[in-house]
DNA sequence: TCAATTTATCACATAATTATCACATAAACG
DNA sequence: CGTTTATGTGATAATTATGTGATAAATTGA
């Protein structure tokens, strides 16, 4: 069962959506503009966000690039035949694929299924992630650089691991703290320095995955 | 690693895929046109054959068909935008997904790996498997060490067999307890670690493969 | 039942990790 | 430029996690 946000002024799109998922045994969610959804979005963790390109308030390539700012939840566009076909293509917005209107439900289930797929790989299946010479494989808690084996402490992985389930995010220090640490830890926000300091050291090249955000925090960029 | 088939006329559209494939560590051939992808799929097997729509000779939807007329192996398809989106969105013709140009070859080695992941299911599990000189026998339930017969208590086998059937995965105290012990039982975790001991002892030298976790628990490295 | 075996827990030894401090360095700002 | 502020970093004490031997409790099998 997944979580699925559809966002469309058209009353009759979402639910033709909406009727397909639940029939799958999906929960769906519905918003009808793009403010809406880029709330809602930030407030509740959803497997997929299905946008309409064309909404009121705020467009489709707006909200995704919204939310993208504090969630890596997938994003499925939908758009009319016609409109702005480079940016949809061009995949630059960072939506996870795209449907053609008029679509059918099973096309767009179709897709929705395959994207959640690909981004919570199955059970059996390793989840790794590589950025260059970096592979991280969140299964078996390991990281490697260059083909080597790297030593982490527990504070480290889970630094690690954060940082890239949400590459691309700025994330405060207090956000990593609370998140890594535990809300309750209420120790100095420096002792994250000193972690992002010995993770660096760990990463050789590849510390350059980890920018400095001068007076916010830290992020994993790739 | 995976063999991949990439038959495309335009050759830059091959060579970007053939570059990011085997940075991926992946073997890739080529194809140029749709009789010659038909007659390499015919002669050897690829995990996976990535077709353009538009090529010479024999289309792909046609080159497709052709393939599946001896070989289930699976098809991504790749078009240009407008193509037939019908036929595409039908996968009519027995492809397994397919990526509209112009794509990043990080979407469609995404999808070359989910799609040959979703092809193969794990191998059903041999009775007797074999790390070095440690042979484990899940039907006889016994272990040998370099031919010799290893003596371990019910729980020492429990606990290697779970370990060994999720080697490389990382294991958490709570899951092994959950897992090994039961559900209902609610005792120390520090239990573990004693019977860990006592697994690592009996194992002798292929100690080695029982990883310690620091900060979550324990995992079957190979 | 009772001895043998297995299991769970404890206590202590050892090893690794972590948080913090102090100072160095770099960036921002007027 | 000099000042202020933020981050980088080495050192280290304190903390925490794991390894392990001993032992008591539970289970098994004759």
């Amino acid at each position: 069962m997944y979580k699925i946000l559809v966002a469309d002024d058209e009353k009759n799109i979402r639910e033709v959506i909406r009727e397909y998922a639940e029939f799958e045994g999906h929960e769906v969610k519905e918003a009808v503009d793009g403010m809406q959804v880029v709330e809602m979005a930030k407030n509740e963790d959803f497997d997929i966000i299905i946008l309409d390109v064309m909404m009121p308030k705020l467009d489709g390539f707006s909200a995704c690039k919204e939310i993208r700012k504090t969630k890596n939840t997938p994003v499925l566009m939908l758009s009319a035949r016609g409109e702005e076909y480079d940016k949809l293509f061009g995949f630059e917005i960072g939506a996870d694929d795209y449907v053609v209107k008029p679509f059918s439900p099973k096309e767009v289930l179709a897709r929705v299924n395959a994207i959640i797929k690909r981004n919570q790989p199955a059970a059996a299946a390793s989840e790794i992630v590589r950025f260059e010479g970096l592979e991280i494989n969140f299964t078996s808690r390991s990281v490697s650089i260059d083909g080597e084996k790297a030593n982490l402490t527990p504070k480290e992985y889970d630094l690690l691991f954060y940082l890239v389930r949400n590459k691309n995010i700025a994330l405060t220090r207090d956000k990593l703290l609370s998140e890594v640490w535990g809300y309750d830890f209420f120790g100095d926000d420096r002792t994250i320095d000193t972690h992002i300091k010995m993770l660096r050291n760990n990463l050789g090249e590849y510390r350059k995955f980890i920018v400095t955000l001068r007076g916010m925090g830290y992020k994993f960029e790739v």
